[in-house]
DNA sequence: CGCCGAGTTGAACTGAATCAAGAAACGTGG
DNA sequence: CCACGTTTCTTGATTCAGTTCAACTCGGCG
């Protein structure tokens, strides 16, 4: 599935529409390992996984590396801070795979949603997305125990398993690698 | 300060939008206790509190009473899989003070969001606060303790610090009410 | 063949939960 | 204004889930 289908799942668009929407976004192939963008960066633009992988990860004061957030097929990437308020980004974004990647930059999105008023409305359904899907993760986080977390993973995420590393979902879980590695065992 | 600067403060209204704007609102006085929603309603309004405080809460399969987030003056509130999926509301909000509140209907909104561009930009403002909220709370849960999660609470929250109830930032920030007392109590 | 990263397993330790009592604080009605 | 019950908060003793640290296994791959 494409960008521009994607898009036409949630918001009606003219032919138009879909031809200058289309323009504004640029496509490219980037290869694993590539970094959409890098802690201290000002990045000011918007990401689409159409086909591959995308995490986010930062550094705690101890020095670990933790797993913010994956992004598979279908899912819009941005540092938040830094696209919206203009401040230093302050996680990275690896790609796990090599993907097909759109962007867009903060700009022309602007511009687009001026003129667009059905790209407002698709906006807001991707950020109530991701708002919901963060309250119910910080839900999971709260009171549940490893193993609860991992298994609604699991459901959750079933596409991505296979395609990280232990290590990765284990930070993201919020718990040892150790600790998902036994739990993973079966106790 | 209410409703209508707090919106002025992020986007520039024509003396016509604000009156259009503020139309749309419907004020209310509404005391202490007193729920905007509860689990299972749904809920198509989004409300803003001007003056007072609300929280959010769910209860857990074993029965805790779990604190989802806590919204004082100046914030939106909506149950959004209510909201904008119309699902049956997952938690329950109440008012934790006397309160001045307004609300809006989703249709209402959705009219509003078509007609005042400004709006739109002025509700992604909102919409990309919560987020920028969401996800640093989610890094404060993973791999913090119980007391550096309180000392943010404490930077980031003291206008409530003193008017919520123990139990209820112990729920909120993950932990129990006995380790919160503990480390009030400086170990 | 030997190195290397990724995952597993074991043993000791610890932060926080749980369970159980008390102590304050609060509100309401006499 | 005091007496009462109710709710909120504190403190202690015990238990447990999950971390830490360290060693070991396994499958690639130069």
């Amino acid at each position: 599935m494409n960008l521009l289908s994607y898009i036409k799942n949630i918001a009606k668009l003219s032919p138009e529409s879909e031809e200058s929407i289309i323009s504004v976004f640029k496509k490219e192939s980037l290869p694993k390992g590539h970094y959409l963008f890098k802690q201290n960066d000002i990045c000011r633009h918007i990401f689409f996984i159409e086909k591959g992988l995308a995490r986010t990860y930062y550094h705690t004061e101890n020095g670990r590396e933790v797993t913010a957030w994956f992004f598979p097929e279908n899912s819009f990437i941005t540092a938040i801070d830094s696209y919206y308020y203009n401040n230093p980004a302050k996680d990275f974004c690896e790609l796990l795979e090599d993907s097909i990647v759109y962007s867009i930059k903060f700009s022309e999105m602007e511009m687009m949603l001026d003129k667009e008023s059905q790209m407002a409305k698709f906006a807001f359904h991707v950020v109530y997305d991701m708002t919901k899907q963060m309250s119910e993760f910080i839900i999971n986080l709260k009171f549940q125990t490893a193993e609860d977390r991992y298994s609604a993973f699991l459901t959750n995420y079933t596409s991505i398993l296979q395609r990280v590393s232990l290590g990765h979902i284990a930070s993201y879980l919020g718990i040892t690698q150790e600790t998902l590695s036994r739990i993973r065992a079966g106790k």
